[in-house]
RNA sequence: GCCGGGAUGGCGGAACUGGUAGACGCAGCGGACUCAAAAUCCGCCGGUGGCGACACCAUGAGAGUUCGAUUCUCUCUCCCGGCACCA
């Protein structure tokens, strides 16, 4: 054994000792609890950033602590291969998409080996390899016989210039982040699929998620959004034709307070409205304009027009007012709105903001109402006032009588109304899964045979930016129909990236299967025991996949209801963002390696500039770590010199999990320094704890400290408390996947042997030999899913019997734990004031005793009345004072 | 704007069910070893006052509940994540 710790040497050979015994393969064995941990698959972006590693690092530890625990574990790894990044390579190398991909993939295989983590690679699988994707073209083709998939239009960004639909991402400010042109809404025919079938569903099982953080829940629910209201219509007519226009509303016990109706710009009415009034054409062209996001609609300045057209108000009969306003959603509910500024705020600031009339109609009590200014309690529920036969019914009794006078009309009735809308998966973009549809002038749109599957897409074309080039590429669209057999037009447009990734985990049970999308296998891993991965996925990801999987069982094709039992949800690891503005709105982003950051004699910041050319660069504030942002840090450096295990054990010690984590390198020499002076102890005391391992090989209790023999030298019997003590502590933590705090024991651990082992430097007694060796098998052990390859490595030289992956996982000496006495803390008015000693299993008469004839208990009393002492037995007393 | 989360020494963080705030580290300071440096080891290390014993202040800000609040409640500030075409 080397003196010194070599992580480079050490590494290399625990690696290839797991390598050469197949140490990761996974196996199907029902004699054993599974355990399938999954970490969430990367984006092959080019390195691993910190967040991969800290992701993956997690899924480690968990994988290997379950294996100790007794479990047959699975964690597989992949990648998500297809999406924007390659086609943005593309355009910056004028390289292939595929080529950049395959080439980051290796890349990063290799890095993901080097950091040793204790993954099946038999199971790896790209979402860009044909036998992956195609079992999205054939659950696209099941779910268009079932009408889970449909055509419909959709808006898109669409950039003049280049004429092509950019991602919102690639828009900044309203302009095309290539050409700077101003950017416009355009409507096209897309494929979606009906997550909306299974809203209730998926909102339903969240409670049947006990494993899931109740953030996530919380925010899953917050989205799929179930509103019970009314919808009910204005009746009008228009061109002498009698029409209704229908609204949602949550607050139909407001409705005798409605004193103007709104429209989204792409409403039928407006759109008649614009027709014959230019002003009104002219803000519709407005509206038009600028991005699709909702963030950005939220927070524009709130505006609208008169159309002109005038809607009956269905239990006034008033004429009530249709304005078109830029804050109607078109995609939500019927595209119209009951605007009653009274009670609603976005309606007050509209009706004040135009001088439209202002009605109370509902009354809290104490509370007096006021056109001046809007006050949060306008929004409450309360009773009716001035609303005629309704006056003096509360929300739920009003909202029933006047459903139900708007359903003796025929104008309306109670619904319950979703905010989750139907998942549009068309991309007008040429790295992705071809959708397989052809499109035939006689037969229209055509599924593609299942037996002609996979579409497969050709893999040298290298985009330019101006559209897909799938559309310029005879080969590819050019076909015949599978009808009739004329010439048609293959589909062009492919799959969004969150089809490949919300089945995969499945797929990792059975990649071998070219056969079927999945297989029997899946019945034994499914489903995912753990899952891990970043916040960021909390809402999309997660619920695509869970409506995936529910799409699948309902094809018979799994028996799982929800895919991930356990979610760990994963903080950001943040650094920050620089970047320049260059000519024409276009951003060049910088990663904060390049940059360094000026600092004035106080410590005050003055700027940052380019290290390359001293020039100065913007900063835009910290984020997550992203191939866009360039902001990543590569932890290569970082293997390289310290070693996987230090990055590991870095990465784990730094911070809880949950939380994210403003990126700095500052204590990574601490834990290296941590790992070398194990090392150095396990080096400097191998003589004797060989020698113990030797005499106890045969012991069933493994490793532990003999029963019989009672610790009665002090200074090992402080030794095996400590460690039992710890050991306590950090199952705890483990068990609540509080890594950073177990990575803390096993310092404190170390610790407390160096201490043991200086109090009698001189030859071993055999008391302290024993609890040294003991302790040391139980700090290798705990230590062993955080940094494998040390702990393997000393594990064996310190003979200690067996594969250290499965040894069984440490256990509290309840025994060792054991004090005649115990330390309570002294309080005066819940101030700190002293200590005091009492027996273990004093009374509370004899600790309140103890308590008050402590001095500087007495000090603080002297002159004054005690009016109680309260006890918490085992942790202090109070003694309460006038 | 809406939804979700966070804020504790110079820094990362700890404090289990409301019970010793600052575990374990980093950085810093002082010392030992050394010709010297690195490595290693020992000590100190929230703030203010005091030689000291000790006292007071302190967990983003402000209020509240409690014998006692980092922990519970309310209001506010700032930061992070998501908002449906980044993944």
């Amino acid at each position: 054994m080397e003196p010194q710790y070599n992580p480079a040497r050490t590494e290399r050979e625990a690696q290839s000792h797991w390598r050469s015994t197949g140490a990761f393969r996974a196996r199907e064995d029902a004699a054993k609890p599974k355990y399938y941990c999954l970490s969430m698959f990367p984006y092959p972006s080019g390195k691993l950033h910190m967040g991969h590693v800290r992701n993956y690092t997690i899924g480690d530890v968990l994988t290997r602590y379950h294996r100790m625990r007794g479990c047959n574990v699975l964690q597989p790894m992949g990648w998500d291969a297809f999406g924007l990044p390659a086609e943005n390579a593309a355009i910056a190398n004028a390289q292939p998409p595929a080529a950049w991909t395959y080439a980051n993939i290796a890349y990063m295989k290799r890095q993901l080996q080097s950091l040793g983590f204790a993954l099946d690679w038999e199971r790896e699988l790209a979402t860009c390899d044909p036998r992956y994707y195609r079992w999205n073209q054939w659950l696209f083709l099941r779910m268009l016989e079932r009408g889970l998939v449909y055509k419909k239009t959709g808006v898109v960004n669409w950039d003049p210039v280049d004429q092509t639909v950019l991602a919102n991402e690639q828009v900044i400010d309203g302009r095309g982040w290539r050409t700077g042109a101003l950017v416009e809404k355009r409507e096209i025919p897309m494929y979606y699929m009906r997550i909306t079938a299974y809203a209730d569903e998926l909102l339903d099982a969240l409670q049947r998620l006990p494993g899931w953080p109740e953030r996530v829940k919380l925010m899953q629910a917050n989205w799929i959004g179930k509103s019970h209201g009314v919808n009910f219509g204005f009746p009008y007519a228009l061109d002498g034709e009698r029409r209704v226009m229908r609204v949602f509303t949550t607050r139909a016990d407001t409705i005798m307070g409605v004193t103007f109706c709104a429209v989204a710009a792409e409403h039928p009415l407006a759109e008649a409205a614009a027709r014959r009034d230019p002003q009104v054409a002219a803000f519709v062209e407005e509206c038009k304009r600028g991005s699709v996001m909702e963030a950005d609609l939220a927070t524009i300045e709130k505006k609208g027009v008169p159309t002109g057209i005038f809607v009956t108000h269905p239990l006034t009969q008033e004429r009530i007012e249709v304005w078109v306003g830029n804050y109607v959603l078109i995609g939500y509910g019927e595209g119209a709105v009951m605007a009653v500024p009274g009670h609603d705020e976005r309606d007050f600031a509209f009706a004040k903001k135009y001088g439209l009339p202002i009605r109370q109609v509902i009354e809290v009590p104490g509370k007096r109402f006021s056109t001046d200014a809007w006050q949060p309690w306008y929004a409450d529920y309360g009773v009716c006032v001035r609303s005629g036969k309704y006056d003096g019914l509360d929300y739920e009794r009003a909202v029933d009588a006047i459903a139900a006078d708007l359903a003796r009309l025929g104008l309306g009735e109670k619904q319950v109304q979703w905010r989750l809308r139907d998942w549009g998966i068309s991309r007008q973009r040429y790295w992705g899964t071809p959708i397989p549809i052809i499109h035939c002038d006689a037969c229209g749109d055509v599924p593609v045979p299942d037996d002609d599957l996979p579409v497969v897409l050709p893999e040298d074309c290298v985009p330019d930016g101006s559209g897909n080039p799938l559309a310029k590429l005879p080969s590819f669209y050019a076909c015949q129909c599978p009808k009739c057999g004329r010439p048609a037009r293959r589909e062009t447009d492919t799959m969004d990236t969150f089809v490949d990734s919300s089945w995969y985990y499945l797929r990792f049970c059975c990649p071998d299967n070219d056969a079927a999308m999945v297989d029997e296998r899946t019945a034994y891993w499914m489903p995912v025991d753990q899952y891990i991965g970043g916040i960021e996925h909390a809402i999309l990801h997660l619920l695509y996949s869970r409506f995936w999987t529910k799409v699948m069982r309902d094809l018979g094709l799994v028996a799982v209801e929800e895919p991930f039992t356990n979610l760990l949800t994963q903080g950001m690891v943040l650094n920050e963002i620089f970047y320049r503005k260059g000519e024409g709105g276009r951003i060049a982003y910088y990663n904060p390696a390049d940059v360094e950051v000026k600092l004035d004699d106080a410590g005050k910041r003055l700027g940052a500039v380019l290290r390359a050319d001293g020039r100065a660069v913007e900063s835009d504030g910290i984020g997550t770590m992203s191939k866009s942002k360039n902001n990543g840090v590569d932890p290569q450096a970082l293997i390289e010199q310290y070693g996987a295990d230090t990055a590991r054990f870095f990465i784990i010690f730094t911070s809880p999990p949950e939380q994210s984590l403003e990126w700095s390198d500052a204590g990574v020499d601490g834990a290296h320094r941590f790992l070398r002076r194990l090392w150095a102890f396990a080096a400097q005391w191998r003589p004797a704890l060989l020698e113990t391992s030797k005499m106890r090989a045969g012991s069933v209790a493994g490793h532990a400290y003999p029963g019989d023999l009672a610790a009665r030298a002090p200074h090992v019997a402080k030794l095996r408390r400590e460690i039992h003590g710890v050991l306590g502590q950090a199952n705890y933590d483990m068990q609540r996947m509080q890594f950073n705090t177990v990575a803390s024991a096993a310092m404190k651990m170390l610790n407390a042997l160096q201490e043991a082992a200086v109090t009698q430097p001189g030859a071993l007694a055999d008391e302290l030999r024993l609890a040294l060796h003991e302790a040391m098998s139980i700090l290798l052990r705990v230590l062993y899913p955080i940094t494998p390859h040390l702990a393997h490595t000393l594990w064996h030289e310190l003979g200690f019997a067996g594969e250290l992956m499965d040894a069984a996982w440490p256990e509290v000496d309840q025994a060792a734990l054991e004090t005649d006495e115990i330390e309570l803390v002294v309080q005066v008015n819940g101030k700190l004031r002293g200590h005091v000693r009492v027996p273990k299993d004093a009374d509370r008469a004899s600790i309140e005793q103890a308590a008050l004839a402590v001095d500087a208990v007495r000090k603080h009393t002297e002159g004054k009345a005690v009016k109680k002492v309260i006890v918490v037995p085992g942790k202090l007393a109070n003694v309460v004072v006038a």
